[in-house]
DNA sequence: CTGAAAGCGCTTACAG
DNA sequence: CTGAAAGCGCTTACAG
């Protein structure tokens, strides 16, 4: 490999003068730049970052965790993160977690390791080792789209899910379901809609019935769509008067749809589906599924906003911020068939 | 930051002993070990792996590009390649590109700079100034799901795309269809099972009719959803007698699908329609599309194998590997309604 | 405007 | 088994 004293050999020049050309250094006669520039093409040098890193006691660097990247409903949220870092010249390195705790916590060491000047991470669950390792780290941390314990002092960016979960009730109530069954999801982004779904029945007056299967994975899309075929089941055994279905997820609405389609129910007419998130796929002609929507992008450029003030200590606990919610209204719902 | 210095003045060892430490060096008593050990805990002391790869001069890390985080197919890929290289003990970073040529050439950039010991790539187009920069680029190279125009020496592994169209055409020409049409997908891959499509319509004696529509994006799945309508539109204008529809991407087939719905075209009774690729969602009740399927994961971990095998120098150049196709056959085809 | 020297946090022969 | 010293490829005051 080519190195920096190659270059200042090759010229006859000193290595600072190099690094000077390097470093953009005002204080360069423009000749010896041009020498340079033309010397560092000839010789294809790049400098090592690693050297630079050593020597500069900084990486500018951020790490961003990807709860998996066959979830496509993350990557607006990663563009979002990489284009405000990358307008403030940081570099971005993804984790991929592929929904593992022990990733996560590789991903966390690694980062450490690396010395990156921060975190934006998307932990499925806040293991005690987790937020252990995290205490540890000196390394700003921000969460995205998941809510780290209280006391754990870390800020994240979210969507307000319980907001959106009482819009989704009110909406279905004031189409005149008395009878609507919410599917959870078993994260904290589910228990967030849960929430907001009981206390909304409440205020209408209506009977909450939730239904949950317990240790059936819901995450990955193939997995949801099973859950949501599970669950849908589940539905029509135990509350066969329901007129609506508000799933915790798009994928999960979409799994209770293949099953109310072998029953042979049609949707809407014999029965409403609503999901949540707003998943590219819910506006398939097939499911055009009323859903839960908000801005992914914008959700990615806050987290890393947040990220960027801390690490230059202009804020070092940043007030966690909740986006707002809205829904979009598709054909899978409707008002019930007065029977 | 805690340095290796800070730990051996702990001590009162040396840094040279603490380094023994950290590297697993045999030459180290017991006792000693079990201090540092200890020291390094309370200290909560991370080496620097830039400080590291500067004295290692390497850095025992591997690049791959992902063509859009949004694109879920290739995530088993992706996994393939981490286990591989996570086995051998190495390090993957990803380059997200989002289907953009200059963010592959930064990534070929940055992998330069952060001297990777070698890179997987995914370039939607072998521009040359990527080829270019790969040539200077020392790095070894090898091309994930892409072919390299020959000559570049760049070996790549990806399915046998070619011979996948002619089992599909083999096989709807099978179930007695004489009017095969072909939706195009334009890239390198769509290319090749357009060459098959053509060379098998031809030993069956059936007019190859392709249809493509230039300029219009069909990477992203609801892009590709949109091009499969709009082409599904040509597809019926154009060559009115085709009875089966072979669509370049599942996403295609299915916005094939949904145009066909709209037109009360009924599948497979009025239209057989097949796609490429098992697209995890094709299998979805609603779709229950034939298709093209290939061993994704085992892709991903051949393609690591080959460059490690390059890294290591046991292999220079070694041969691209194309794997075997299979077809799989859902409720999207059937035979040609006997008018 | 440029160079010599010290330093960043490590690793690695070389002695002992 | 351990330490002192040189070195990896850079950057950064300090002189001049």
């Amino acid at each position: 490999m080519t190195t920096i004293r190659d270059v200042a050999s090759y010229l006859g020049v000193s290595v600072s003068t190099v690094s000077r050309y390097l470093n953009n250094h005002p204080d360069l006669n423009e000749e010896t730049r041009q020498k340079i520039e033309r010397a560092v093409k000839e010789l294809d040098y790049v400098p090592s970052s690693a050297a630079r890193n050593v020597s500069r006691l900084s990486t500018h660097t951020v790490g961003l965790t990807i709860p998996d990247i066959q979830d496509s409903y993350f990557s607006d949220n990663a563009y979002g993160v990489e284009t405000c870092l990358q307008q403030n010249g940081y570099t971005l390195i993804y984790g991929s977690l592929n929904r593992s705790a022990q990733r996560m916590l590789d991903f966390v060491q690694y980062a450490r390791e690396m010395r990156f000047d921060g975190l934006i991470i998307t932990p499925e669950e806040w293991t005690p080792e987790l937020l252990a390792l995290l205490k540890k780290t000196r390394i700003p941390v921000v969460a995205l789209r998941r809510r780290p314990p209280e006391g754990s002092g870390i800020p994240y960016v979210d969507a307000d899910h319980y907001t959106g979960a009482c819009q989704m009730v009110d909406y279905l109530a004031g189409l005149g379901h008395r009878h609507i069954c919410h599917i959870v999801l078993n994260t904290d982004i589910g228990r967030e809609r849960l929430r907001g779904y009981r206390d909304r029945m409440a205020v209408h007056g209506l009977d909450a019935d939730s239904v949950l299967i317990p240790g059936m994975p819901a995450n990955r899309a193939m997995d949801a769509i099973a859950y949501g075929r599970e669950a849908m089941k589940l539905v029509l055994d135990r509350y066969p008067k329901t007129t609506a279905v508000f799933a915790s997820s798009d994928q999960i609405g979409i799994g209770a749809m293949e099953y109310a389609a072998e029953e042979g129910i049609s949707v809407p007419a014999g029965l409403s589906i609503a999901g949540s998130g707003d998943f590219e796929f819910a506006s398939l002609s097939w499911f055009g599924m009323t859903t839960i929507a908000f801005e992914r992008y914008e959700l990615g450029q806050k987290a890393a906003g947040l990220l960027l003030n801390m690490i230059r200590k202009e804020d070092s606990h940043p007030k966690s911020v909740l986006f707002d919610t809205h829904l979009v209204f598709r054909k899978s719902t409707a008002a019930p068939s007065t029977l």
